[in-house]
RNA sequence: UGGGGUGUCGCCAAGCGGUAAGGCACGGGACUUUGACUCCCGCAUGCGUAGGUUCAAAUCCUGCCACCCCAG
């Protein structure tokens, strides 16, 4: 049976989910801090910058007795494995470009985690995410919108979150600023309260992402071809997991202009890159698609959408071809959009939903 | 082997006697809970080489070397 007023923190070791737990404290909930353990210190060299390192947990654990709280590890690295570390390998390997986050906040903080929660009797899963949840009396339905914090806001990497999840969600940060959340910690004496935000993917460490994959399957890396978009031969390229759509840098390739990475033909095996103007898409197609506010669309709406975290909305048109799929046309061609990347559609600060880039259309 | 042309940073390329532009690439940083983009900073005491003329040469002169093209 779930009660009420009782949650589980999800606490990464940041200033973020520290104050969230504190937050949570004072409106009255039980609450018990908790970690997911996502990989072993022999998988991956464990360091600062990233969340859920050693360090992190020794933070974590520092607040969480500060806070008078019990805290606990929860092992999730076989779920991690598979269903972010393996994922993300997969895709690169395939030519395109995954967002781990997204995945680790789907199958695990807001799936496994959310689940333990339910499991040992508590209703609430709370996170430090700068985003906010609201119920929706009128539809029945749980809505999911931007931070107060503009800046700040994190709803992008949640737009995958079902009702069920989003019911049973606290974000306690999100009617606040970051500087806010920083006095908050400094105020009450966090070992954490300076510590800086974190970034680059967790369990790859040093932000070598290609030299993890080498590693994790065992193979070195199939050199092949530089093509330019007439498809002439350039040069020779490091591996296709070495690219992304509209990357500039670590081509080693000179010429009048710019080169970016236009396309990756996993089958091929072949990179063609071009000039900076033969990146422009003006409609792609989503799958594996998340709506919130609504089941699904009957016609088609005006949106706005993100292709990346840190992007301003671009207008587009949203239809909905099937169950799993959306044709996005946006008012003005887009730089570069990545088979693998997250779209996510807004109407003014209200998550529509989004889905994985499959392609241009 | 004759005739012509060219040799400036890894690549392209300004310079035309007054003390080495710029772009690309590369390195570093900022930004960032993904990958990218973007922005900022750095990047030839030396201009194929050896001499010479000049107060002063990448720039003029001479030899040599290399590469390219045309003839054979």
């Amino acid at each position: 049976m779930l009660r009420d007023k009782s949650a589980l923190i999800a606490m990464s070791g940041g200033v973020d989910s520290s104050v969230a737990a504190l937050l949570t404290l004072e409106h009255g909930f039980d609450c018990v801090g908790s970690m997911m353990k996502l990989f072993s210190n022999e998988e991956v060299d464990c360091r600062e910058k990233s969340c859920c390192s050693l360090t992190d947990a020794d933070d974590a654990r520092a607040v969480a007795n500060k806070l008078g709280i019990p805290f606990y590890v929860f092992n999730f690295s076989d779920v991690f494995k598979e269903k972010v570390i393996h994922r993300f390998v997969e895709i690169y390997q395939n030519g395109g470009t995954p967002n781990p986050c997204i995945d680790c906040n789907r199958f695990l903080k807001f799936g496994k985690l959310l689940h333990r929660a339910h499991e040992t009797g508590r209703n609430y899963l709370v996170t430090g995410h700068y985003a906010q949840i609201k119920k929706d009396l009128a539809s029945d339905r749980f809505l999911l919108k931007k931070s107060v914090d503009l800046e700040k806001d994190q709803s992008y990497v949640l737009y995958a979150m079902t009702q069920d999840q989003l019911k049973h969600t606290l974000l306690p940060l999100g009617g606040m600023t970051k500087s806010q959340t920083r006095e908050i910690a400094i105020d009450n004496g966090f070992v954490n309260a300076k510590k800086q935000d974190s970034q680059d993917i967790c369990f790859v460490p040093n932000g070598n992402y290609a030299d993890f994959i080498n590693k994790y399957t065992g193979k070195p890396p199939a050199k092949g071809q530089f093509l330019d978009t007439d498809g002439s031969y350039l040069g020779e390229h490091k591996g296709i997991i070495y690219y992304t759509i509209g990357q500039r840098r670590g081509l080693g390739l000179s010429g009048q202009h710019p080169m970016y990475v236009c396309s990756v033909c996993a089958e091929a095996n072949t990179v063609t890159v071009g000039t900076t103007d033969k990146l422009n898409a003006k409609t792609l197609i989503a799958r594996d698609i998340n709506l919130i506010p609504i089941k699904q669309l009957d016609s088609a709406i005006k949106v706005h959408a993100k292709l990346r975290y840190k992007q301003l909305e671009q207008p587009a048109t949203v239809w909905q071809l099937d169950s799993d799929t959306l044709r996005i046309e946006f008012d003005a061609p887009q730089r570069a959009p990545a088979k693998g990347q997250a779209v996510v559609l807004y109407d003014g600060d209200l998550v529509i939903g989004g889905g994985t880039i499959d392609g241009t259309a």
